[in-house]
DNA sequence: ATTGTATTTTAGGGTTGGCTAAAAAATAAT
DNA sequence: ATTATTTTTTAGCCAACCCTAAAATACAAT
């Protein structure tokens, strides 16, 4: 039951899970699990195996039953064009829009599911081809290539290393309120100015501020050192 | 079964039906059959029963078996702030991503579904609060209200009367290119130099151009007349 | 008033996507 | 190597939305 990926289209839920497990298996490097993407889609188990099935048949996934699942070419090239559009539509929420950058996941969960190919390459072109979205994400281009950035945790830094916010791994509203609240963001340049040996935590730099914070934030901060 | 309209969401389905509705009885005033509801939708007629029962329950129609349905207050205005935001979308296409406005309808029939009332009035804000779509569609405000515009349809016009397109009554894709083609478009300034007695077609200008058209298509452009 | 036709609804069925409870398979523990 | 536990799948059910075919109702014509 194989369709050209041209024209293949999956529902949204469909496209919702396949998201999920090509962020689960780290970009379709490992398999995944039932319950894994059971819990991250907040769904049931026997929800799963259910979808896995029809993916499976639709080629998108490799399934085998009782064993993990893994993403097929097929189905990384469509779950990078779901992520591209999520990633532009969050791009233009924040840019011009004025969200905030923990607004606006919501929506860009609805809005990746528009379907119009003119859409998103017109929107692409609105928004001057950006490359990452506002959580530091790479926006992978109408081909699937994502522009790769090395990046470490903060609390990995040298002492008195500099580098810039890329992105954050835990994008909860409630992480990403926390750090606008204490003044970082996105694109900010920081420092690192001491290290606790004791409990890990460490002391920062971020537009002429002094930050203290501890090695469970700085973890889920990501850098890069320049 | 009421639910308080400030609560109540309808599935996407429901949305699209109670929005034709809308349309068909001309903004609530007239009953509607369940036949004109389903070609007007490109359903079968025991479909739409099935749709008017729950509709009905939900009260946002009054529905009484083998008699026409008609909208109530309350799905007036929900039906109101789906066409607004059906509409926004449009001007979003046409104004900022370039669209032409023969390509913006399919599009914007997925976008209107779209649920975030910060981005409907972020998106009003960051289009300058427009009043009219681009197929001279006003736009309803956030409370439903419509600012609407006198208009008459081209033949209708008194020779050497002057006016501006406001709008089409059939905006088919075929019609609407023809338009361009032509050299007509919403926003353009008209003067009807002559009508035919005969057929009915008429000679007008646009912009230092003078065209012919049969009265098929000039009773299907409107103009406000200035 | 009765009959015929057009309209509308109901009955029954298919697909998608979710659930719970029970069965099956894999994995861990003894 | 058994046994116990965890994981995954199947079975059976429900809701939304669409369909076709048949029945019910309304409306028009005599
Ligand atoms: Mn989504
Ligand atoms: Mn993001
Ligand atoms: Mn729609
Ligand atoms: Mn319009």
């Amino acid at each position: 039951m194989k369709k050209d990926s041209q024209f293949m289209t999956l529902t949204n839920s469909e496209e919702n899970y396949l998201k999920a497990i090509y962020h689960l298996s780290d970009g379709g490097k490992k398999g995944v699990s039932t319950n894994d993407i059971a819990s991250s889609m907040k769904t049931k188990p026997a929800s799963v195996s259910d979808m896995l099935r029809k993916l499976g048949e639709k080629e998108v996934i490799n399934y085998r039953k009782y064993y993990g699942v893994q993403i097929t070419e097929e189905g990384r090239n469509y779950a990078l064009q779901v992520i591209r559009k999520h990633r532009l539509w969050e791009v233009f929420l924040v840019d011009k829009l004025k969200f905030n950058w923990d607004e606006v996941h919501e929506v860009a969960e609805q809005l990746e599911h528009v379907r119009s190919p003119l859409l998103t390459q017109r929107l692409d072109e609105f928004l001057n081809f950006p490359k990452f979205d506002p959580h530091g994400d790479p926006i992978p281009d109408e081909f699937g290539d994502v522009k790769a950035r090395p990046r470490i945790a903060l609390n990995d830094m040298e002492v008195n290393a500099a580098g810039q916010i890329v992105a954050v791994k835990d994008s909860s509203a409630a992480f990403l309120r926390y750090l606008d609240k204490v003044g970082a963001y996105i694109g900010a340049r920081v420092k690192l100015l001491d290290k606790v040996e004791f409990d890990g935590s460490v002391e920062i730099l971020v537009d002429q501020k002094t930050l203290f914070m501890s090695k469970d934030v700085a973890s889920n901060i990501l850098i890069v050192v320049t």
